[in-house]
DNA sequence: TTCGATTTTCGATGAATAACGAACATAATA
DNA sequence: TATTATGTTCGTTATTCATCGAAAATCGAA
């Protein structure tokens, strides 16, 4: 049951962050873990392979965005808090304007 | 005298707009900016040549971040106020993070 | 231990990106 | 008109990125 790898936040560069969110499956990830519930990989419904999404998985977590938990077979996926003292309120702007612009998927 | 072209700000994406703020280079051009004084290119101080930044600064502008204005041989920038009404409060938020987490060139 | 479920990793590919120097375009000025 | 100043565009190179399919890793259950 190997964990995957979470960056320390402090050392995650306000661009990365910016990056790493610069991307309609990502930020449509994002919106969807903001409601707190945690989900596996397999309950997003987006438009690519599972491959492409593991793939988005790993660089919003190296973004310090998300936390990777491994169950069993399964990850569970939330945002990770300490992202909001890094960065407070970005996460929360960045998706309210989101949900305004795009129908949030 | 050949304007350069803006695209409408209305049909900007977010993730456009993040992108393009999602580099050190840009992200310091913005910052500077920030204070509403037009700007040509030869003012900022940057670890790139002219080609390099004249690029940068065509991303901004395709996301609609900034406005070029021809004048004689020189190009004045500014940021383009029609954001605020696309995004509120985004580029704000982000120029306050990124002054607090660097030294802000 | 064998099978099935879930996710990651690998390898490949095509597109996009950042960077540079050189050449070009344009406009003010000598 | 020739020169200078300022930016842009072009061609090139190297890197990164998004995507896919196939293979591998991991774990639970039969």
């Amino acid at each position: 049951m190997k964990q995957p790898h979470h960056p320390p936040i402090d050392g995650i560069g306000l661009t990365e962050v910016l990056g790493a969110l610069s991307d309609p499956v990502r930020l449509s990830i994002v919106a969807t873990l903001a409601d707190g519930e945690p989900r596996s990989c397999g309950a997003f419904e987006l438009p690519v392979v599972k491959s492409t999404l593991s793939h988005h998985l790993k660089v919003l977590r190296e973004a310090g965005i998300i936390a990777s938990r491994m169950d069993g077979t399964r990850c569970f996926l939330t945002l990770r808090p300490e992202l909001e003292d890094r960065f407070p309120g970005l996460l929360a702007h960045v998706l309210r304007l989101a949900g305004q612009t795009s129908p949030a998927a």
